[in-house]
DNA sequence: AATAACGTTGACGTCAACGTTAGATTTATC
DNA sequence: GATAAATCTAACGTTGACGTCAACGTTATT
């Protein structure tokens, strides 16, 4: 059992947000005190991980966030998807339409991979540069240091 | 020479967010013609494919964008880096703040490429299942149909 | 040369995602 | 059991990234 204050160091998150989150629905209501405080478990955590990584790395707003947690939840949670749904044929439409987007995210998650990679591959040429013009000074440092030090020993 | 009504149409970006791109520095203020219409060339266009690049991809903000940016400049541009320090220890200190902060960027890009493969990973086990799920709703279907059929037949 | 279509500059509006502050309560510490 | 430290709610403030609108000038078209 947590108070929310370790949950914002283990998270990185501050409080504020941490209390924002639950109030738009992005975070299960924890249990509350006997006085009214907030008793968070580890999985409250590990749920708010989630969230910020969909956050950075994926960008989402905190809206799209929760529509793919809700998503995530369905998935994950039961045995069968959409059970209360009665018609196969209605099942079967609901499915393929979640086909349809997981591949579309897919899709998109391997574009950004590339695109990041490429740019990577853009700093790592810079870094190159910067090491090369740093190694480049010490040199010319070095040898009029060593001029220095030979006019001193003559 | 394009105006902007065609910038826009090639980034997808809004004429109003270019000229607020512009406001802000995020990109180089245009020619005018002799009546104050902007005259944007290809490398303005491919400037804006870059800043939406960073911005999408990367999540930066509209300031990180900037500076990496200038950044860039900085380093594609010119033959020598900081050739306007004299100091050769103040040019030392530069490069190496710039290398450090290369190399942070460097981790953090592999940061997110790896969380990025993991969230990969979980979507894919999403598409697994529901996948499945397609194949037995078909296959209970097509047996209730090879029922009827044979129904039919007798 | 008239008119429509497009561009420009303010200026104010908006929306998401929190920050901040105040004042009351609760929990922890001595 | 007093005092300090942390939490709570409620409400207003802020910031970034644009949208929107008015009033006006510029290009294009017929």
């Amino acid at each position: 059992m947590f108070k929310i204050d370790e949950v914002a160091r283990e998270t990185g998150l501050t409080k504020r947000t941490i209390r924002y989150y639950e109030e738009i629905g992005l975070m299960p209501a924890p249990q509350r005190s006997e006085g009214g405080t907030r008793q968070y478990t580890q999985a409250h955590i590990e749920h708010l991980q989630r969230v910020i990584s969909a956050r950075d790395v994926l960008g989402f707003s905190l809206q799209e966030i929760q529509e793919y947690m809700d998503y995530a939840q369905a998935l994950t949670g039961q045995r069968e998807l959409y059970p209360q749904i009665r018609e196969p044929e209605r099942q079967l439409e609901k499915l393929r339409e979640m086909d349809g987007t997981l591949e579309a995210q897919l899709r998109a998650l391997d574009e950004k991979v590339s695109k990041i990679l490429a740019m990577k591959q853009e700093l790592e040429q810079f870094r190159d540069r910067v090491t090369a013009g740093i190694a480049r000074i010490e040199k010319e440092q070095d040898q009029s240091e060593a001029k220095i030090t030979e006019g001193k020993n003559s």
